[in-house]
DNA sequence: CTGAAAGCGCTAACAT
DNA sequence: ATGTTAGCGCTTTCAG
């Protein structure tokens, strides 16, 4: 590999004066800043990161340390901070915890090892005391949940809003017997979203049931199975569901039950999936603006970091908060059966206007 | 941050020994190694891997260069290969290239400056010659495309096997007139999903029509307009889809048509969805066995790494080579309408053995 | 404007 | 078995 010495004997300079010329310092002259470029052009060079970060104490890399990079929009977020660091010359490594304390410590005291600029991170349930610690050490924000141990700020959608927003929808329905099944109240998101199933119905002055709502593991089969306990032994004429994975779940389920969707069952889904336009008469959803999250997080990242730059400098108004997602609208959701009998809601909770962001795309008839 | 030299001053010896203990050398005592851990455990010592790597000329990075980590099976692909990685104690930089032969060559020449131990490519379509030089510098495999210029070794798919198994299929049903669109031909999957094609149709001694093939940019639009325009012009009475993206496409343009699948058309997909299984009768498929493509070539590359081991060394045999698909058999196909006109083909064409991997999930029945 | 020199934290001879 | 020493390639004072 080509060094700066290299490129020193070569053009006839000392080695200071062709990192100078490679950092285009003010102080050196065109002519030379020239014929450095042309020989280390013309030698392939390519600076080493290595020595560079243990000068500078401060690498190039951005750690993006999350439960699965599969699930939800992980890939897409990834996508979207990856572009934003890049633009900076960074580069981002990603890696997943599994949801597993250990292995998050792990991760994250590698990259504070790697002399990481920063952290993203989707926090575990539970980080152990020694992760919170070390991200101390390091610019870091949280993702799609919110720890309250870490002071790190935090970039989320509004899940109590969405789920709040679906409920309302099936209640101006003229639904009264509204199930939910969602994660653990134990993490930010779980506990956000039966909130916002929660604030519904006390804004439409209606008691909880207990039977009409189950949070569970969210994986699909566990999903499955707590959709279909619920579904049989409280009888709701509608379900919200608070997670993308419970509701791959549920639509298992409902396929297993034959269940006549919006018939039978209003149901509202959480996340917008392809599949969603094409699954039975088109699912209803919480449609999560998950670009638009990882681009804000990205831009306020590179904010962080501008105290450090680096190559093309890319300038963005970064912003915390919760982003509040939209309710999509499709074939899933009805008036129930005998919605007619249904008791007035007292409150401002008039039936939604039409056409509200709805897209309904025709099914394939099957053969 | 805490330094061996710091260590080495509290534990009363010196750096090197310190060193030496924390990287478990046999040459130290058991007692030192004991204390030295103990002083590095109570005051959080982190190794500096910049340093460690601008001694060792090389990095604890191994990059994964893709066009998009949203497509394909690519974020399961990336999670599979960090696990490997991981398990070396080295970390994946994930880089997408949106198959710009510029942004690859940038991502690539950042991850050589880095100094990454290897390189795990989805080369784009026309990798710039700079990149292929830039290659040679650093154990490279490529992922799911290979490109011959390039002399790593490949771990693909046998896509070939995969279309070829499809169209097979559609032939023994009765079809004459089978469509296909794919992606360019100009990247290896499309070359040999195409080839798969073709090879089926010679195999049953058949010519092929030009008018029923139809190669396309895979996105999802224009894989609806070649997909409908191949239907209306040249009226197939089956499909082959080329490439998940094309099939994604292909899903909306039926929908779009109304088509009657598989009365009107039978369609075989690319790639496997949950959405697949309740996409009108249930897609049939080219499933792809990413994940096992994924840890072959993980294993592989910790294999190309083991002369240089880190942390917990994790075994593998390696393998390259390609990995044949299943096809998926779901609800959307079916012999031909005036099937029974065809004539009889030649060859060991058997209709397929019935029950042969299919599975079929019940749909929602529309309210 | 450019050169000389120091040093980032670590590893690996080469001494003891 | 442990200490001494010399860099890895780069940035960055400090001199000239």
């Amino acid at each position: 590999m080509t060094t700066i010495k290299d490129l020193a004997g070569i053009v006839g300079v000392s080695h200071s004066t062709v990192a100078r010329a490679l950092n285009d310092h003010p102080a050196i002259t065109p002519a030379v800043k020239a014929r450095v470029r042309a020989a280390a052009e013309a030698h392939g060079y390519i600076a080493n990161a290595a020595a560079r970060a243990l000068r500078v104490q401060s690498g190039a890399l951005v750690g993006f340390v999350v439960p699965d990079i599969e699930e939800n929009d992980m890939a897409a977020m990834a996508k979207a901070i990856a572009e934003c660091v890049n633009a900076t010359g960074r580069q981002l490594v990603v890696a997943c915890s599994g949801d597993a304390p250990e292995r998050e410590l792990a991760h994250v005291r590698a990259l504070v090892g790697a002399r990481a600029a920063a952290l993203v991170l989707m926090p575990s349930e539970n980080p152990l005391p020694e992760t919170l610690a070390l991200l101390g050490r390091l610019p870091t924000v949280q993702l799609v949940r919110r720890v309250a141990a870490l002071a790190a700020e935090a970039f989320v959608f509004d899940d109590e809003a969405g789920i709040q927003e679906a409920t309302a929808h099936l209640l101006a329905l003229g639904h009264r017997r509204i199930g939910y099944v969602g994660g653990s109240e134990t993490v930010s998101t779980g506990a956000a979203r039966l909130a916002g199933y929660r604030r519904a119905l006390r804004e439409a002055g209606l008691a909880e049931d207990p039977a009409l709502v189950s949070t569970v593991a969210p994986h699909g089969p566990a999903a499955a199975g707590a959709f279909r306990l619920l579904f049989e032994a409280a009888r709701p004429s509608a379900i919200v569901l608070g997670g993308p994975r419970i509701t791959l779940g549920a639509a298992e389920a409902v396929a297993e039950l034959r269940l006549n969707v919006p018939g039978e069952l209003s149901l509202v889904g959480f996340g917008d999936r392809a599949w969603m336009r094409w699954w039975g008469p088109g699912l209803s959803t919480v449609a999560l603006p998950a670009r638009e999250l990882a681009q804000a997080c990205g831009s306020h990242l590179v904010d962080l970091l501008r105290a450090v730059p680096r190559q093309g400098e890319a300038e963005g108004q970064a912003h915390a908060g919760a982003l509040a997602p939209g309710l999509m609208l499709r074939g899933s959701t009805a008036p129930p059966l005998r919605g007619a009998t249904a008791p007035p809601l007292r409150g401002a909770t008039a039936p939604p206007p039409a056409g509200q962001a709805a897209r309904k795309v025709p099914r394939p008839r099957p053969g």
